[in-house]
DNA sequence: ACAAATTTAGACACCCTTGTCCAATTCGTC
DNA sequence: GACGAATTGGACAAGGGTGTCTAAATTTGT
């Protein structure tokens, strides 16, 4: 295991403060001066362990977002999948559950740090994610307002039952994100799926 | 300022292991050997400051549940205001901002503590809710198959816009809380408001 | 006003952590 | 095998925090 692994665990652990560089040395397998010949200093370290993390946590959200259901057969189970996919392997993972307790924790610390995950983060995300379901609107599946404002809720309905287990720095079961993406995508459909209107108020439609 | 509510601020600041005794008697305006003499040393204060947070949180989640609008005359208006006082009231609250902060931080290391916070908080929250949310729905004002789903989804919604706010600290301004509330209130009618149809699944129309 | 209880400031021992230095050892590569 | 680079363990100083103690000052109750 690296040393920004080990030191992602430990400041997730024991907070900033808390961290000790013997521990992160000793779960990293190397002696302690090899951490700081590595990193400098402690802070220089938990730098290099956010940066880490956002990285691949970006990577592992944009390459879940490209798997998004842009010609669904089946939208609902289409969206169900894609759901459990992005909580499976962005929002429960390892990476996932560290980025944001250090979020949490420290971020106020280092507003700079934090403000440039923000930015390349969820405001990328929400962009990107906002896009697709504009396109599915626009394909006539969805009837969407806001974009932007749908994009969001997506994401915090099918999250809805897993906020106790984050909370408490848990992670959710199979069965929990099944169960939280079909509820919460179920709900969706429900708000946003193109509604019957009234006769001479049917929007006209493109095909394309 | 008492003493635990100055600790309160400086353990959401600094975490538990980076809050520092003396600080929390200067900005309690006490010694630090009052401190030690009220609550014994920091683990224990550190108790008290949770129970303290827990316990006025709660009062304040039921006291604003008791205001939940049972027979509306308007029910997306008085669900937004019911929304709004609860974000601005219980979750952007100085209490419950350190609240939360403390249980994602620490919550780990004190199982039998957050424990207890769990089911006196969350759980008779969302039951409370969620009875409700039952009963709008037996009045005919909504469509709702499980009420606790719902309960958990409508308090996703409302707080949809602000989750980044919360997640680095901040407090989120009045007009966030108040569009924050306003839409995630509309999408969740859209979602449950009662339909002609019978409840059930609504198909989603493929436009071929 | 007086006595008891509380609060205060300061000093103190003890422990832990950070970060540096260095000599010995191991590793990688030729 | 040999040589340079990296790693290791251990010692070390400096700093900071916790929790205790004590004597003086202050508040409180009567």
């Amino acid at each position: 295991m690296s040393v920004v692994d080990a030191a992602a665990g430990v400041f997730c652990r024991e907070g900033y403060a808390g961290a000790n560089i013997d521990l992160i040395a000793a779960e990293a397998g190397v002696s302690r001066q090899t951490v700081y010949n590595h990193h400098g200093d402690k802070e220089k370290l938990f730098v290099a362990v956010v940066r880490d993390l956002t990285e691949r946590c970006n990577a592992g959200i944009f390459a879940t977002i490209a798997t998004f259901p842009d010609q669904p057969t089946d939208l609902e189970a289409d969206l169900i999948t894609f759901a459990v996919r992005m909580n499976r392997n962005c929002i429960c993972s390892r990476d996932g559950r560290f980025l944001r307790k250090l979020i949490q924790a420290e971020g106020e610390r280092y507003p700079e740090l934090f403000a440039e995950w923000r930015e390349r983060g969820p405001g990328r995300t929400w962009s990107a994610l906002a896009a697709r379901f504009a396109r599915l609107a626009l394909a006539g599946h969805l009837s969407i307002g806001d974009p932007d404002v749908a994009a969001r809720q997506f994401l915090a309905l099918v999250n809805a039952e897993l906020q106790i287990t984050f909370m408490l720095g848990g992670t959710p079961t199979e069965e929990e994100v099944q169960h939280s993406a079909s509820n919460g995508v179920r709900t969706f459909l429900n708000a946003f799926a193109r509604k019957k209107q009234p006769a001479g108020k049917q929007p006209v439609l493109a095909h394309a």
